[in-house]
RNA sequence: GGGCGGAUAGCUCAAUUGGGAGAGCGCUGCCCUUACAAGGCAGAGGUCACAGGUUCGAUCCCUGUUCCGCCUACCA
């Protein structure tokens, strides 16, 4: 008998890198098709490609992790599928950024030459959040190791693009949408971050065109948005007012007279004045508004979001505004209305301010056309699944959330007028509607016809329907990153091909995630998964907290409280950090990482390696079962707490009690195991010939 | 504006059916007893946010209040 050697102190790193190779090469993490267990199946939120790991990530894998390893224990066919996001504008804007460091830009280096720029940072950095996820001990199949815009997955984003516009569930439009004026792409609604602030209400004077000595007061908090507006709004049932509907007002700064109209809708009488531009152009209101009373829209500020004064003739004073940005623009606007006698008062006011998710400027709503997809025909099955129990959502309390925004869901804007991701399958015909076709005008936008048709195919088209072969030029947006996304859990399986992992894996078993991407992502894999597959994309959603700081606050780089999970690795090891967010992971309560608690954390890994070095000094790596009539009282007490345990653990995992799993094992393996068994079986270890020697050595070396 | 969650020991959190309030960390005291001082044994510490109500009895159920957090919402 060898009695190793074992160090007094646990050092985690060595084990747990020697223990992970080995994994890999014995090739347990490999799911096959001949296994003949029952199926179970997680595809990994992809994290994104330039990304690196931060704690959220290594709470949602290591919760992923301890389900796959749980499943592959009770014999089931188990796969965790990995994978990277190419992240489309996130990715986008950290290259871009390299390049101007390096005193160039994309414009600069023209698409094909940036396209191949960001694959080679991709080749270069794609690598570490997978490196990362291994270190953190995943035991995921990284034979099957996926990435969004893999030629597989993106055969599947095309053929979902085709099959939608010929279901007439994809359109093109003009409408306002989202525009992040620092990224130059439109944005869906949930891309827009809202921020409480306190802004300023100005009201202004509008006086009436045929009697300038009567004012209509106006308010606003964005007075520069007057020189688009096309009319006022009042209430057609308000006494103030009703005598000025149907007459005309003066737009203040411009020479333009608009129409004073009456609207039940936009209209509150209780707020401001009861007076309400109408700038059609510039406001999701005003535009329904404007459509409803045939309004025409003026664009008053470009893709900088900086002041155009096109259809304005702007007088001497008022130019100086001309290609000055909003904020700029705003105080001078102020200004000058005031020196003119026509700001009334400005007041403080509340207001929620929207801002790009990706680089926090201030989103604009822009009158422009894109790609839409025709969602509520989509979303009223993905209702139904969840409503009817097809899919599980894991707490429950997170159903009515989803719920509640899939019933009032808005059409969803896929295209975005950046480079990296999937360029949209969609061809026009420059001889048909004349050229220069799809290059950029000088304000950004793309200039595409409106009336121009597209020809959607999976690949580019021979000729347009008039015959024309040399003039089709593909669409120059690509997709929506939450677009490829929505089929990950079936295209990485390999569809749109019927391929035996598909029929093996589909639908998957539980899907974990954390809340903040259940718009983003749960809910659009669950109306393409029925869509495209005809059942849910997993059964089980379970939703994770969030990490915050020990003091609660989220965690972020400019504060300067985030923890990384790989210096925490690092210094108390990687179990000692799963451990701790198993165990604080109870739901609904966001978890507060303190490094206190990973410490004793840590210690309880140091526990277990002394009483494995405790095992190993007495009885080496001798193995023996002893029939259970010859088992001492503290084996049969031990080992029936193990089995207790073993039910327990299981019973919570199976709900997703992580924290009560963890808190279950703590407690039998420091208190029962360590703290009475090896302290009661410590004489009988004195006698080595002792049948009850005989029976701890088994019954350790088995547990 | 609407919706949801939280408030329990100094700190971080448990307590599934209303009936004696728990863990880890920290703290106090005693132990370097050859598995582990990242340990062992013993112990202190809580009007279970506040105010009402239901009940024989409430941390738990109901109502209201305060504070914190989240989601959602473009009342200009």
């Amino acid at each position: 008998m060898s009695t190793p050697q074992l160090e007094k102190i646990y050092t985690p790193r060595q084990v747990e890198d020697r223990w992970y190779r080995r994994w890999i090469e014995l090739g347990l993490f490999h799911a096959t098709l001949t296994h003949q267990g029952e199926p179970f199946s997680i595809v990994i939120p992809p994290p994104n490609v330039t990304g690196s790991l931060h704690v959220g990530h290594a709470l949602n894998n290591t919760l992923q992790d301890i389900l796959v390893r749980w499943r592959r224990m009770q014999g089931r066919n188990s796969l965790w599928m990995p994978g990277t996001d190419h992240a489309g504008i996130a990715t986008q804007n950290v290259v871009e950024r390299r390049l101007q460091e390096e005193g160039t830009s994309r414009e600069a280096l023209g698409r094909e030459a940036f396209l191949k720029r960001v694959w080679t940072w991709k080749e270069q950095s794609g690598g570490t959040i997978i490196a990362q996820l291994k270190r953190l001990g995943a035991s995921c199949d990284w034979e099957r190791e996926r990435f969004t815009m893999d030629e597989g997955l993106s055969e599947a984003v095309r053929e979902v693009f085709v099959r939608l516009h010929q279901d007439g569930l994809m359109y093109r439009g003009e409408r306002l949408i989202n525009w992040c004026p620092r990224c130059l792409t439109a944005l869906s609604d949930i891309e827009v971050e809202h921020e409480d602030i306190t802004g300023k209400l100005y009201t202004i004077r509008y006086p009436l065109a045929d009697e300038p000595n009567t004012c209509l007061l106006v308010a606003t908090t964005r007075p520069e948005t007057m020189l688009g507006d096309t009319a006022v709004a009042v209430h057609p049932e308000d006494e103030r007012y009703r005598r000025f509907i149907g007459r005309r007002v003066s737009l203040p700064l411009t020479n333009r007279e608009i129409p004073v109209v009456g609207d039940s809708i936009l209209v509150d009488r209780e707020f401001g004045t009861g007076a309400v531009k109408i700038t059609p152009a510039h406001d999701f209101n005003d535009f329904e508004a404007g459509m409803r009373h045939h309004l025409p829209r003026i664009k008053m500020m470009d893709v900088h979001a900086a002041v155009r004064l096109a259809g304005t003739q702007a007088d001497g004073e008022l130019s100086t505004v001309e290609g000055l940005p909003v904020p700029k623009a705003r105080p001078k606007i102020e200004h000058i209305l005031t020196a003119r006698g026509l700001l009334e008062k400005i007041e403080n006011h509340k207001m929620a301010l929207g801002k790009c998710y990706r680089c926090k400027t201030v989103v604009e709503p822009l009158l422009s056309d894109q790609w839409f997809v025709n969602i509520k025909p989509l979303a009223e099955p993905a209702v139904q699944a969840v409503e009817d129990g097809r899919v599980r959502i894991i707490p429950e309390t997170w159903k009515n959330n989803y719920l509640g925004w899939m019933r009032d869901i808005k059409d969803w804007c896929v295209s975005r007028q950046i480079w990296w991701g999937h360029q949209i399958p969609a061809w026009y015909c420059e001889a048909c509607y004349g050229k220069p076709f799809l290059r950029r005008a000088s304000d950004g936008a793309p200039l595409i016809p409106s009336d121009a048709s597209a020809i959607v195919a999976k690949s580019a088209p021979e000729t347009c329907p008039n015959g024309h072969r040399e003039s089709l030029v593909q669409d120059p947006d690509v997709l929506d990153t939450w677009f490829s996304s929505a089929l990950w859990p079936f295209s990485t399986l390999g569809w749109p091909r019927q391929t035996p992992e598909l029929k093996m894996f589909y639908p998957t078993s539980t899907l974990v995630t954390g809340l903040d991407i259940l718009f983003f992502w749960v809910a659009r894999m669950i109306m393409m998964g029925l869509k495209f597959m005809g059942t849910v994309p997993f059964r089980d959603v379970y939703i994770h907290a969030l990490v915050r700081d020990a003091e609660g606050q989220k965690m972020s780089k400019s504060k300067g409280n985030v923890i990384d999970p790989l210096h925490v690795m690092d210094e108390y090891g990687t179990d000692a950090l799963r451990f701790t967010l198993a165990s604080m992971s109870s739901p609904g309560r966001d978890v507060k990482l303190a490094e206190e608690r990973i410490e004793g954390y840590r210690n309880f890994a140091n526990k277990i390696w002394n009483a494995a070095r405790f095992i190993l000094m007495h009885v080496g790596g001798t193995r023996i079962t002893p029939p259970p009539a010859q088992r001492s009282f503290p084996d049969r007490w031990i080992l029936s707490r193990l089995n207790a345990t073993i039910r327990t653990v299981s019973q919570d995992l199976a709900q997703y009690r992580f924290d009560r799993a963890a808190s279950a094992l703590y407690q039998f393996i420091w208190h029962e195991y360590c703290d009475w068994y090896l302290e009661l079986i410590k004489p009988t270890l004195q006698a080595p010939d002792s049948p009850e020697s005989a029976t701890v050595r088994g019954t350790l070396v088995e547990t």
